[in-house]
DNA sequence: CAAGGGGGTTGCCGAGCGAGCAACAGGGGT
DNA sequence: ACCCCTGTTGCTCGCTCGGCAACCCCCTTG
């Protein structure tokens, strides 16, 4: 079999995920000359490439600083990826269970690997920690991490892991693959995983899996709260947020 | 000058589009011959693009039904895209603007040729009407469409309105492109739009134009209801919306 | 079991497309 | 006037896809 470069369109995405990277979002756009030196390729490519990308309605161009950046139709897309019938089902869930444990919930899934935020749902008195939704934090330091990998065998979940940086986390973060497969163990046996400032200090959070109607893994619940105000109860929250994530895998099998 | 086709790239966009389609979303996902149909290329072809797009991490295909999907990645993307800013700074406004007004509020911004809603934002007691996020609009029918297009020309706005089916809409709505731009100049007078059953019947909305630094319309904000709660304060809540909207556009010039 | 049909992947070859370079056009700075 | 940086366009050769056909696999039908 010959395996095909394609590299033209192997180009025109590159181009496409460098604009979606957040410092492209934070700058206000790209430039060709600063893409091109992103991906590695000749800027006259660059520039011919997001031609098209303009063409096809994937991003837009500021008049003014001739920057690129992707467009509002990644939006529409948005919405129509991954599992939309989760997006739609699982709100009302998340509201519940804020109301219930009055700290932000997320919806979250794996992706590539980490641990992407799809949806975040907070008590409104809170001073809203927006922005959320759209990251990507990883799967070694949360509980969402761990409750998203409840099925993977041992081996793909070290595979996983590889690329992490087990330093930079909080002080509670395992220190290597062998202490975070022992904390998925124990997850796994309580049907919900907890996290004790391992994302970052003073923060503790809970996570329990979604499944579809096959039983698969699709997604995790998720509560996330300061240590001051959740600590003491984080097992109670656990079992919570297991109930909710229960719930949301019915709705999700009702289909 | 010679114009570049790239086939490659465009053909792989267009995989891109189709996937992103509501369609495909209900489906589940779309299968190679499937897509091929669509964009009209050899199946072949789509088989080898796909692959492309599963090894950059674009799409990801059911083990199972063997069907194709955007993958989870594509939010991260529109969490990047358009005005990033605009998403981290309206919401505190969209739930003022709730709290005043009691119904749905969206965010809307100009899409092609159509009305994008970007974030909804509805009292938490009304049923859930979610799915309203990453949905286009004609702009011929809401609020939001001429809110949105205060600043343009009338011959762009003819352009615009080209492909519009003016037929299907709500009893309220304008009978042409004559009649569209003298609502439009109506709106632009009053600094807010409103909406008396076009998009469909017994509902109304308001909108107002949000603006950048440069004084450039960048997005709508926007409240519907149904008539029979909305319609007699119906400029009251024009004139509600559009000062959130001075509020918002303020925001956004502070950076 | 054979036959048929639909979905999906791979091999193959020549024609057409793009990689890379270079030239050029603008726009600031100094 | 000069240089530096960004961005676009012309041009040519070599390489990459376009299109077809064959093939695999699964399911259904007779």
């Amino acid at each position: 079999m010959v395996v095909r470069g394609s590299s033209s369109a192997h180009r025109t995405l590159a181009i496409l995920t460098t604009l979606g990277s957040k410092e492209a979002a934070e700058r206000g756009g790209l430039g060709v000359v600063e893409i091109a030196r992103r991906v590695g390729r000749e800027k006259s490519q660059v520039s011919r490439a997001l031609k098209t990308l303009d063409a096809e309605g994937f991003v837009e161009r500021d008049r003014e600083s001739m920057l690129y950046r992707l467009s509002w139709q990644v939006f529409t897309m948005a919405a129509n990826a991954g599992h939309p019938r989760l997006l739609a089902v699982a709100p009302p869930v998340l509201r519940r269970l804020v109301g219930v444990l009055g700290e932000r919930v997320h919806l979250t899934v794996l992706s590539h690997d980490g641990v992407l935020t799809v949806l975040s749902q907070g008590p409104a008195r809170t001073v809203q920690a927006a922005g959320w939704v759209g990251r990507v934090t990883p799967l070694h330091t949360t509980s969402s991490g761990r409750a998203l990998l409840f099925d993977h065998g041992d081996e793909e979940v070290a595979e996983l892991l590889a690329g992490s940086q087990f330093a930079s986390a909080g002080p509670g973060a395992p220190a290597g693959t062998e202490e975070f497969l022992a904390r998925l163990a124990e997850a796994r046996t309580a049907g919900y995983a907890l996290a004790r400032e391992e994302f970052e200090a003073g923060l503790v959070g809970a996570a329990a899996p979604v499944r579809d109607f096959r039983g698969q893994v699709m997604a995790a619940l998720n509560v996330s709260a300061p240590a001051n105000r959740m600590g003491r109860d984080l097992d109670a929250a656990g079992r919570v947020v297991l109930s909710a994530a229960r719930q949301l895998s019915q709705s999700m099998a009702g289909c």
